[in-house]
DNA sequence: TTGCAACCCTAGAAGTTCTAGGTATAGTTA
DNA sequence: TAACTATACCTAGAACTTCTAGGGTTGCAA
């Protein structure tokens, strides 16, 4: 069994803003990105994928511009904006503080 | 501002299972244990618990029995499963991979 | 000229969520 | 005994989200 679907899901978000937070990609290389990094474990399928891109442009936390591959082909980068940056460092600090709060659940309260 | 609704609707599920694996509970104290955990930060809303913990019960996660409270009324209290108990660990396991995966990108690859 | 890999797109079926409304009971206060 | 508060639970279905399943283009190699 792979990961689950929510889990898949979930991590999306997160994943490419975190991509992008590295420098500008694009829809296909991004796959094969995500491929690599959980070691085959996460397979998107490309038309999970741009729609979720298309949500987050809308939102204005990435933006697109069309470029050209070396071998000519045309291709859409994307880039992380300002509001993008910081949506991810809410991500991360929301997670921290789940942690914290399972943690605390498991060690029977006495705080922080 | 508080916590946003994605992260208060993602949260909800383990913090669920995670209270209910330190012993059986009920709704009402849910939303309160929740409320103490985070400070005052999660306030959940009842009729966004029970459906949940429907869903849950749907799912085999967790089982329910009525009980009393020393004041004679009464109760549903809720049990992990077994299911429910794996069900978290799966959860927990899941964001260690993507906690590993987001280090990753982070420090450009070489990895586990 | 066929085939494949690299690239992008979207309608809408299928699903999920949780708001907004409801009920009931024990205890307290006036 | 009426009114109020806190405790305790429930659900229909509006409102939304997701992403499958299908479609399209271009460059290069055989």
């Amino acid at each position: 069994m792979g990961l689950s679907k929510d889990f898949v899901a979930a991590s999306a978000e997160p994943l490419i803003l975190s991509i992008l937070a590295q420098g500008d990609s694009y829809g296909y290389a991004i796959i094969n990105t995500v491929r690599e990094l959980s070691d085959g474990e996460m397979e998107w399928a490309d038309g999970m994928l741009y729609p979720i891109l298309h949500r987050l442009e809308k939102r204005e936390l990435i933006e697109s511009y069309w470029g050209k591959a070396e071998t000519g082909r045309r291709r859409k980068y994307y880039r992380l904006c300002d509001a993008g940056r910081e949506h991810l460092a809410v991500l991360r600090e929301n997670w921290r503080k789940l942690e914290r709060m399972l943690d605390r659940i498991e060690r029977g309260r006495e705080g922080q």
